[in-house]
DNA sequence: ATTTAGCACTCGATACATCTGAGTGCTAAC
DNA sequence: GTTAGCACTCAGATGTATCGAGTGCTAAAT
């Protein structure tokens, strides 16, 4: 167990390192107001620390730079709480004075203002399905072959996917197909359609419904189909900001990621309630080694529904990006809550 | 005007230069194949390109570069035409194979292939609107409050918008409504949707509808609003193999201009139809006068409807690029036209 | 009149030596 | 237990020499 005097410099050293991007010496911490040693004695502590393995040298002549590890006890031990400024309040509580026209539009705002706010990379995961409940069913014929189908859930959300009909299909039947569905699966969650369609549906569109066999294959197609994350990324650039990043080859390994729609998802590992830090080597991804990544859900009703994340350097400023990610997380839920929940 | 030898000469440089990076000295030149000249001639050659501004020389013992007006000799009167390998023909065939299911994932599709072809950045830019026809207008009521109004075109897209119900207005009333639409405005190109609203369906609301005016009014703005335009973007980071960018700074700009999705429409300039080609100091956006963009446009039926584009360094492979670009325009001009023009 | 060989010259790149100073570890005194 | 003092280390900055690719110019060759 670290003393607390190890604690108060290892706490300043972090928090000189986050803001100096520098190895930081003895000299610097003893002049800290709060510190009454002299450099020597620091000195003493830091090749404490370093044995430990909270601490790390460049070479022999230079200061010290937490290690992954020290960044961990700061962030789970030390770390202080931030006081956002008025301009930081202002800029997050104009997401919540809007009006809600568009779930993507909230949350493409939502990244966009995570980012502007903490000069860190944005991820915000939208609300996944499961809390999505069926609205309406539309079945749009195109031409003789083609149709549109349209899903509307209650939160607003409208998925469509073109499908090919089976030759020779009458509008007569597709009309009457989707009146069986909207009258059977209204209020149905989407994850339950495919169950819904085969245990409810399937009787009745034999009775009703010519080619009910070819219909339901693909119902069941399109209404089934996986759901694509809607995943927001901003701010990806502002990684360049940073001097431990002025290197072409480090960026672009991260960038080339970033670009990866698919692969977005995967920063956020495994979905967890609450916020979770994950500190540079905690990172699974080789390419964000010397990153680190914090993250928290939010809720519609209390239930977990979506995330919202920050990526940047290790040398993150940790106290300030969970405050604001505390926050959003906070007044997005409640926004979200106020609004669908009635 | 250029004699023939200097033209030789000049295609000589930047062929060179183009798969080099590094400034052509004389020397180079003369032992090509084709070149039947001493160093010494070349040399003067070159001085009189420079001095008509066709080439640069970043320091006086340093070889010789194009410069804008280099390239765009090169591009308008020395280009040789360029063979695909088999290896890209049959990536870009594999994309007109595919059959289509939604139009976003053939562009977005588009994109990928192009970039991964080139090796450099490719945009794509959706098909425009205006040849979108009405084939179904639905509103599907959430609550007391809001609804869901979707338009689905005979092209199968499928655009919704959020809209907020006039107080107390009764379900009948908006089927009624929905009724009158789909009869009045069935096969109405979709800008001409605002201007068919108030000429021809006004009248008929008033008669039949309640509150007629506030629906009117909603309806305007929901059926009207700005089409935001697709644009696809795939491969941004690959402007980083380029030794010339191997510099953060001036990977920066770029970056962060491609992140801004609302400015990227920006980078085809006007709209045109036909093979472009935009080097260096030609483009207008300071951001990337040290890239150029070339961009051919795509059409279904005879008119062209959209627009796919390539960005990278001025040390470009344009005939390549070009091939390709007119290749991959070409068919997917013929597989949309072939699939929505029955 | 062109072309080319030859040569002096330029200047970025590279290598190497030197200097500087921030920072360390250790010891001995406080 | 703390600190002053000091020798030591080493990255980074600065300075100097050398190298060589490439040039421009002149005079000879074609």
């Amino acid at each position: 167990m670290l003393s607390d005097r190890q604690r108060l410099i290892l706490n300043a050293i972090v928090d000189n390192y986050i803001h100096s991007a520098e190895p930081v010496g003895s000299r610097t911490i003893s002049k800290k107001d709060g510190i009454g040693f002299s450099s020597a004695t620091i000195r003493n502590e830091m090749a404490d620390l370093e044995e430990l393995g909270y601490l790390e040298q460049p070479h022999t002549s230079a200061g010290r730079v937490p290690s992954t590890k020290g960044y961990r006890f700061y962030v789970d031990n030390l770390i202080q709480p931030h006081l956002l400024n008025d301009l930081e309040l202002g800029k997050l509580k104009q997401l919540f004075a809007e009006r809600i026209h568009h779930f993507e539009q909230v949350i493409e705002y939502t990244a966009q203002i995570l980012s502007h706010v903490t000069n860190y990379t944005a991820i915000v995961l939208g609300p996944e399905i499961f809390e999505h409940r069926l609205k309406h069913i539309q079945i749009v014929p195109l031409n003789e072959e083609q149709a549109v189908a349209i899903v509307v859930t209650n939160t607003g959300r409208v998925e469509n996917k073109l499908i090919d009909l089976p030759k020779g299909v009458r509008p007569q039947e597709i009309e009457k197909l989707v009146n069986i569905l909207n009258t059977k699966l209204s209020d149905v969650p989407l994850w339950q359609l495919r169950q819904r369609l085969y245990q409810e549906i399937a009787g009745e569109m034999r009775r009703h419904v010519e080619q009910y066999e070819e219909m339901l294959h693909i119902l069941e197609d399109s209404l089934t189909r996986e759901e694509k994350e809607r995943v927001y990324l901003r701010g990806a650039t502002k990684i360049m900001n940073q001097p431990e990043f002025r290197d072409v080859d480090k960026v672009k390994d991260i960038l080339e990621l970033l670009e990866r729609n698919d692969q977005l998802i995967h920063l956020f590992g495994a979905p967890a309630e609450g916020l979770t830090v994950r500190i540079g080597q905690e990172n699974q991804l080789d390419a964000i080694k010397q990153c680190s990544i914090i993250t928290t859900s939010y809720s519609l009703g209390g239930k977990p529904v979506g995330m919202v994340g920050i990526l940047g350097p290790t040398r993150m400023e940790y106290s300030k990006v969970i405050t604001v990610l505390n926050y959003l997380a906070e007044g997005l839920s409640q926004m979200l809550t106020s609004e669908f929940e009635k």
